[in-house]
DNA sequence: TAAGTATTTAACTAAATACCTAAATACTGA
DNA sequence: TCAGTATTTAGGTATTTAGTTAAATACTTA
């Protein structure tokens, strides 16, 4: 289970890309930005580390970048949150 | 949607406190920190930051404390990854 | 009551994070 | 090619976090 996915998320601003991006389905920075009061270069790390933690990805054309939600991430949260929960299927992850 | 909950599993040492406790249902600070190198006090505020976000809980009998899983806050993150994935509801089979 | 064990709190440090501004890169269209 | 727009990178600062050791608190048992 990656470091990363829990970073990302774990910052209230990103989980809120995350949800622009599943309202709008697509998204340029800039439009991003417009819901944001802070720089465009501090959107910029924050959709890095998004992207590093494969919860967005990026389609460049022409002079944008266009973001997107890549959901199969999501799916393994959810398996290690059942884990703990105890709801579904084992795996005994206690030495990680 | 509670900030200090994806604070508190931000943390892979927090995320193992979890998984320990819920392979052994009960467990005191010296128990788990038994799996750690880090010393107690560090472990103490781990178990601060848990119980801060609601997933342990904590019962005190004579010198020692009983920390648990509290399962239900499990279900809020699960119904707000739902949430940015679009999938519907998961089924509820347990109680709270 | 005193000594011992369990756990938390306090005060501190080092590293990580989240932001900033300025500069760099990449593309568009005149 | 030049000016303009979009985005990222670089370098810096303030805040937060995760750890440390030492002291405090709370309980047990001799």
């Amino acid at each position: 289970m990656s470091d990363s996915f829990f970073k990302a998320i774990a910052d209230p601003n990103r989980r809120k890309i995350l949800m622009l991006l599943k309202k709008h389905q697509t998204l340029t920075p800039g439009e991003i930005g417009q819901h944001f009061e802070f720089s465009g270069a501090a959107l910029s790390e924050h959709l890095k580390i998004l992207r590093t933690a494969d919860l967005i990805y990026a389609q460049k054309r022409g002079q944008y970048i266009y973001y997107s939600l890549n959901t199969s991430v999501f799916e393994d949260i959810i398996s290690w949150i059942m884990q703990v929960i105890d709801k579904s299927e084992v795996k005994d992850e206690t030495t990680k």
